[in-house]
DNA sequence: ATAAACTCTCCCCTTACTGGAAAGTAAAGG
DNA sequence: CCTTTACTTTCCAGTAAGGGGAGAGTTTAT
């Protein structure tokens, strides 16, 4: 099948499927003449792992590898679950220093009146000492 | 001062501070002679301001907007409250996603024994068909 | 006087694509 | 068979927010 069907099965633009094309993640056979890409039903799974592994915050090196490991055979769990914890614990990370943000940002909008007055404890926050 | 000392009293870079200088966002005077930047402490103010705002995950746009209101003795709070709870709700979106794919991710690593045999249920997961 | 430290501009690199232009190809309609 | 429309191709440029480094000029310290 052409690319467009190809990325509408998986669930990607076209634009996307041409780039994972020329990064040499799923090369298609390319025909010489028109130079139009073909797809099979099996590079359309691999886009649509892809597709997943990317959903889950998985870099595109992190596809790669995940992509090598699923295509095989004998590859142990283990390589697999080390990764997904690793993604996992960068997860948690993000997490905390954005609710870290939250209460603050929460605490400074909590003691700003919001009115048609100057003065505003989140611009004065904003300009004390640098807090580290 | 120079532009080294303006950034290390800010906490900031040098790149950075020239990058700020680029886009306008603090534009300090130019030595016409030898091209050096000179700074004042309002500059470091301001600079401080910017950074400290960048680690609130203000843009840059938001942050030269944000910038504009400090520096206007007459401008409303409501205007700095108002951009503040954008940001706030647009962490809490993004927290409330990274949540989701935490546990996403925890389950799947659960369930994964890790070990040298191949049956791996995160990869059978990840090529499961698209999830929505 | 010379070496070290600092600064300048300029250009490329990053991530993971997206948008657009110009041109070729395929399919559908009349 | 011809035309229009829908696809597809490559190439170029841009995104956010700077980082890295080259090569050249400047200032400061020894």
């Amino acid at each position: 099948m052409n690319i467009g069907k190809a990325a509408s099965k998986a669930g990607l633009s076209v634009k996307t499927v041409r780039y994972y094309a020329n990064i040499g993640m799923v090369a298609a056979y390319q025909d010489p003449q028109t130079g139009y890409r073909e797809y099979s039903d099996d590079d359309v799974a691999k886009l649509q792992f892809i597709g997943k592994a990317r959903r889950f915050n998985f870099s595109i090196e992190e596809c790669r590898e995940l992509l090598s490991l699923y295509q095989d055979k004998n590859r142990p769990s283990k390589e697999v679950k080390a990764l997904t914890l690793e993604k996992l614990a960068e997860i948690e990370e993000k997490l905390a220093e954005l609710q870290g943000l939250r209460d603050q940002l929460h605490h400074l909008a909590a003691h700003c009146q919001g009115n048609d007055r100057p003065d505003c404890p989140i611009l004065e926050a904003l300009s004390a000492s640098p807090d580290r």
